[in-house]
DNA sequence: CATGAATGAGAATTCATTCAT
DNA sequence: CATGAATGAATTCTCATTCAT
């Protein structure tokens, strides 16, 4: 738990800090990596461009702080608190609906991490994080697939990245104007996601 | 088919134009649009900086030119030739083939057509070709739903743009290491996909 | 002598002062005038960057601060309590004591009374001190050749600059890696400069 | 020997390469390295500041650079031609006079060499050279010395660095305005030097 | 007074584009 | 036409100085 705020300053400083991450995801998010300029960064923050420097070495630091952030917040998005108790559709349905929530709560993390033009900037901090923040669902997965709710011969890693793709595509379309996401349209994602995994009913 | 070289003056020079986009298409597809500089794809295609130049008005026109012929190729190689009179699974199967090696006999172009960063250079023309090339398959999967093999309640432009991007996940993942792409994984992957799609057989 | 500090706090202040000249000295004297951030030097000095600004007016006005403390430190290493009475050869080996002395003791003021690099930031006074700290070595030198132990047609102005320039050639070549100064060195170097002032015996 | 100009473009880039190392040369010996900016270099040589980088990797290889043809002009002027076989004495005058029109021909050059705030920047190849264009005085007073007419008891090295270190100091009195450098003033100091080494007459 | 975070002008360097050859 | 050296605006980053706390 935070403690509440230790002084002005201090509090102040947290606030550049984060307005410094939140600017930098935006612009980010709609420009690509090597197309933000720092400063539009400073401007959008509200400091100084100088500024971006006493907190981050460099544009390369800035944008792994930006991406381990955003990345940690979809983790947490997915699975804080999440009922792993459940049965397997409403849990699926639910671990849907946080990635749609997050999806729309968060839009210019979400898009920053499809991004891939910083993936070269990354360092093993943030590939680490990568690789982690996502292992819930591996585990999820497997287990329905052991459960016989999912596909027997259904691998776990292109599982993962199927839906995962599937799910990105859909938001895509949307910002590229293809499609419109509306619930109707993420209920027959989630369903499509669902029934690529599930296993077929043999006719007896 | 094309006609015969005028002379070997105009072979050079539509020789010279392949190169510069091939060379422009490998290197945006490495570091994205605006990480990548002029001068390494002039130098990559064999050709003077200023070359690029007669050929192309700009950067953004060269990036224009780059989307066109990728997006364009990747037209080709799924429908071109294609029986559409197949039964369903097969010609399913026949376009996951063909998309699959597009991304493996075209890889950088392949990668190109995902990066978004070029997204904001794109023109009209660029635009209208990314609504148009994709068409056929829309044709495919209202068919195909008419027919009562997909699902009847899935919609058209939501079932594309998950199955592209479950394909594009499942590449992406190979490329970031976490996924190895082999025969098995591509079958596994258009299983999902075809499931994904289709209607679940009611038990009697 | 110095009056006995007046408080606490006087002597605090007096002190931060000196450490900042200190952390100055070496600063410079490492890497030069300009080759110098303010930060650093206050980081050195323990104190914050701003209060370096409580007690000199800006980076131009430290750095004259800190050649007039080095200039003078510098005459009265030399001159303190000297006897000027000796003998002239006493009287010059224990000048030339003196010099290796301070270049030894202080070693940071002597390096950075060389460096060449601040003197386009000098203001008048640290210029006319320049002028006058060395000016007894003139008396010396005049002395010595009115008695006719130096050549009669020694410009003295000439011989000073010689014989700084020529200690100053050695303590460099050391720094530069191409000596290593003994007692044995700086005894050759002292004949060598008395030598060169000498008058030269007449063969009979 | 050098051809004649291969080119009109080809003598137009010698010759930027050449202004740029003259401007730096000048700018450094004024200012110092640091306290040099790169676009003055660029307006002193009459090129963009980007035409610098076409040349010099970056400003440490600028100033390597610009080390490089100081020092290699001073090893020319000093020795070139030089008749070795002269007489001690003229041959140790030729040597001064060589060294003075050095520094009046080649001012900035000089300057440059006796400034300090570069070497921290030099590189493996300038410090060898640094180390070995100077071998041949190293030569010329050991073999005085054996011939008798240095004194025995002279350490070569500490020769070396007395009288160039004396040279220099005559010429920075002068730019320091202490002094005025004429040929009645060159003459003294050279005498100086040459007293400073040569081998005391013993009174019979 | 002392602090040190913040500033923004200025530094080094890159790169899209031009143009003399 | 093709070239690639040259350009200079724009980019990343630094640092002398200020000022709220």
């Amino acid at each position: 738990m935070k403690s509440a705020p230790k002084s002005r300053t201090e509090a102040n400083k947290a606030d550049k800090h984060a307005r410094i991450l939140d600017a930098a995801t935006a612009l980010f998010a709609e420009r690509g990596y090597a197309g933000t300029a720092v400063p539009p960064v400073a401007e959008r923050a509200r400091v100084a461009a100088g500024t971006i420097y006493r907190f981050f070495d460099n544009k390369e630091a800035l944008v792994n702080a930006v991406f381990r952030r955003a990345k940690q917040a979809l983790g947490e998005a997915l699975f804080e608190g999440l009922d792993l108790e459940q049965a397997p559709r409403p849990l699926f349905d639910e671990f849907w609906a946080r990635l749609y929530r997050f999806a729309r709560e968060q839009p210019e993390a979400f898009r920053f991490l499809e991004l891939q033009d910083h993936h070269r900037y990354l360092d093993e901090t943030s590939r680490h994080l990568e690789r982690t923040v996502l292992a819930p669902v591996a585990v999820m997965v497997l287990q329905l697939r052991e459960l016989g709710v999912f596909e027997p011969a259904l691998p776990v890693d292109v599982a993962m990245a199927f839906i995962w793709g599937g799910f990105v595509g859909v938001m895509k379309a949307e910002r590229d104007g293809h499609l419109e996401v509306d619930q109707r349209a993420v209920d027959a994602a989630r369903d499509m996601a669902w029934r690529s995994c599930a296993r077929v009913q043999e006719s007896p």
